[in-house]
DNA sequence: GCCGTTTTCGGCCCGACTGTTTTCAGTCG
């Protein structure tokens, strides 16, 4: 059973207690909320930590659920959730995937129709909507009814929620709304919030914050946004709209002197403001966007915020960037003064994973730009070094003399590059494929030709775990090879990646003096912000790089400086903040 | 059912919006 798979069954255990009774059951139902959420987030598979015993390590799982995993591992059925489960049909649970159905509502169709299929429960109640029997039961009516067809219609085609958007993406999606905004005249200022603001690796909606002393002029604009599909709801201080592909976009309006609080608020995470929340009401504070409402003095008024600087202060804190603001320990360091001193864009010194479009029958594809091209770029980057890494040559059909043939070919080229290049240092690089039996694609002999490699994985992903991890840690020792590339093989949307040892990888690359890529392009964010924490925590130094494959991705790197800042690392962590020399000297040995 | 920088007992985030009501229930983030 997959990780996501127990969260649904949490979910839906959390949803029959809800159901059976709200009140009685209201500490379990958020219990079970909060376990789903976070083993949702999990980087390791349930199975796996349960094969260890070491479920506990998961927060939110307690004594309790952990003896229900152990149960649900080892008998595939857990008895208390089949006793919560009694009594309720087991077609309500398809329809709470749908947006604007929870359990009550599910519940109430289900029960007042008996309806008890669950695989054919959505045709069902779009059949009931259309023939105009739902809006006839208590507590439904016409409006209703017509916004139940009109979710099950959205779900139905895939309009609602189906991928979630790269930072690429997103980012323009906000900039165009953004664009827009700025042309109302009450409008000081406008900022992306959410996941954006955080810098998650995939965004669901677009949030952004406005202030103005003028919000009913202002949300009358926003609404009227030409791209939108429809409007989802609308009040005053809040919009939210349906845009084309099935993304939200989400207004939010509040006077100046509380865009501190709403700021805050509407960076979430969601974990982040319920630990934060939880925290101060010990400290008889009550948060909410709209400030801090002191419990103590009964009457007093909001103390309100312009600044987010301010709210945090407010707590006895230190600002929290929002790349970390996932609870995950931040608030404890905030309090402590000792949150990292996360890396940022300007720290960095050069990019290593760069591909051309030098030609040589090569293993893979090509990049669109010269050498000389992407030199020039790294230059006006203000890079003091830059690695050239195309793919190394194609083993299948050249032999080994042609292959040391071009290679030395192309070295001659480099060096030229780097006599022409003397205010940059250019190092002669290649992405190397680490075979399926291990080991890499080019021999010693050929790897003589080179200053240093980069390893990947670029065949067979479906290798199991023990020998993926073997393969990856031979191609990792011989001594030119510095850095794995995109650790995790990932996707975003579309590949999982394969499964490897982290800890043991980890523990190998800080007694080898190997670097981890963290991989820097849109789709891939590789490696995943968790696992740089936990490499992190384990002292495993890394590279960031672009693997540009034309010359304006070497502008990526944006992306993933946010994904390294997201797993806490400092600028001590990443190899590529070195000034050239010392770096030259750790590639190079 | 979880959890601990005033707690191993006694707490558990907070408000927005919609639709169906005429003061509230349900859902969402």
């Amino acid at each position: 059973m997959s990780n996501l798979e127990v969260a649904k069954l949490f979910r839906d255990v959390a949803a029959a207690f809800t159901i059976k009774n709200e009140y009685k059951y209201k500490f379990q139902i958020l219990a079970y909320q909060k376990a789903a959420d976070s083993i949702e987030h999990s980087s390791t598979e349930l199975k796996t930590l349960y094969e260890q015993g070491k479920l506990e390590k998961i927060p939110g799982i307690g004594p309790t659920i952990e003896k229900r995993l152990i149960e649900l591992f080892k008998t595939g059925k857990v008895k208390h959730f089949e006793q919560a489960f009694e009594g309720i049909s087991p077609a309500v649970f398809p329809l709470l995937d749908i947006p604007s159905f929870g359990p009550k509502k599910a519940n109430k169709l289900v029960t007042h129709f008996k309806l008890n299929n669950p695989k054919t429960i959505i045709e069902d109640v779009r059949k009931l909507a259309t023939e105009g029997k739902i809006a006839k039961l208590e507590g439904f009516g016409e409006k209703s009814q017509a916004d139940i067809l009109r979710a099950i219609e959205e779900y139905k085609t895939g309009t609602t929620k189906t991928n979630r958007m790269t930072l690429p993406y997103a980012f323009s999606l906000a900039q165009e709304v953004i664009a827009y905004l700025k042309k109302h005249k009450d409008i000081s200022k406008a900022e992306t919030l959410g996941s954006l603001r955080r810098m998650n690796s995939t965004i669901g909606d677009v949030d952004i914050a406005v202030t103005t002393k003028h919000p009913e002029s202002v949300l009358d604009y926003f609404v009227a946004f030409p791209a939108k599909e429809r409007i989802i709801e609308r009040g005053p201080t809040t919009a939210s709209l349906l845009i084309g592909g099935g993304k939200h976009v989400d207004l939010l309006v509040l006077p100046p002197q509380q865009f501190g609080s709403l700021l805050q608020h509407f960076t979430g995470s969601k974990h982040h403001n319920v630990a934060l929340r939880e925290y101060s009401l010990k400290k008889h504070m009550s948060l909410s966007e709209r400030g801090i409402k002191l419990l103590d003095k009964k009457g007093s008024p909001l103390v309100e915020f312009d600044t987010e600087e301010k709210f945090y202060k407010y707590l006895g804190m230190d600002w929290i960037p929002p790349e970390i603001r996932e609870n995950q320990g931040e608030i404890e360091a905030a309090i402590k003064h000792q949150l990292p001193d996360l890396i940022e864009l300007k720290d960095i010194k050069g990019d290593l994973h760069i591909h051309t479009n030098y030609s040589w029958n090569s293993s893979h594809d090509y990049g669109s730009a010269s050498m000389e091209d992407m030199i020039k770029r790294a230059k006006e980057l203000k890079y003091e070094y830059i690695g050239l890494s195309d793919h190394n040559p194609s083993i299948s059909n050249q032999t080994k003399s042609e292959i040391y043939s071009v290679l030395s070919r192309r070295k001659e080229k480099i060096e030229q590059l780097k006599k022409s290049n003397k205010n940059i240092r250019v190092i002669n690089m290649l992405e190397l494929d680490i075979l399926t039996l291990g080991g890499v694609a080019i021999d010693d002999k050929g790897l003589e030709l080179v200053d240093a490699v980069i390893v990947s994985i670029h065949s067979s992903f479906s290798t199991n775990k023990d020998d993926m991890t073997k393969r990856v840690l031979k191609g990792l020792s011989h001594p030119k090879t510095k850095i794995l590339a995109h650790p995790t093989g990932r996707l975003l949307n579309s590949r999982a990646g394969y499964s490897l040892d982290w800890e043991k990888l980890f523990d190998f690359c800080v007694k080898n003096n190997k670097a981890l890529e963290i991989n820097a392009w849109p789709e891939r964010l590789d490696l995943t912000d968790a696992l740089v924490k936990q490499a992190k925590e384990a002292g495993v130094k890394f590279v960031i790089n672009t693997d540009s494959h034309a010359v304006s991705h070497m502008d990526n790197m944006f992306y993933g400086v946010s994904v390294a800042r997201r797993g806490w690392a400092e600028k001590k962590d990443i190899l590529n903040t070195l000034p050239a020399k010392s770096f030259v000297e750790w590639i190079s040995t």
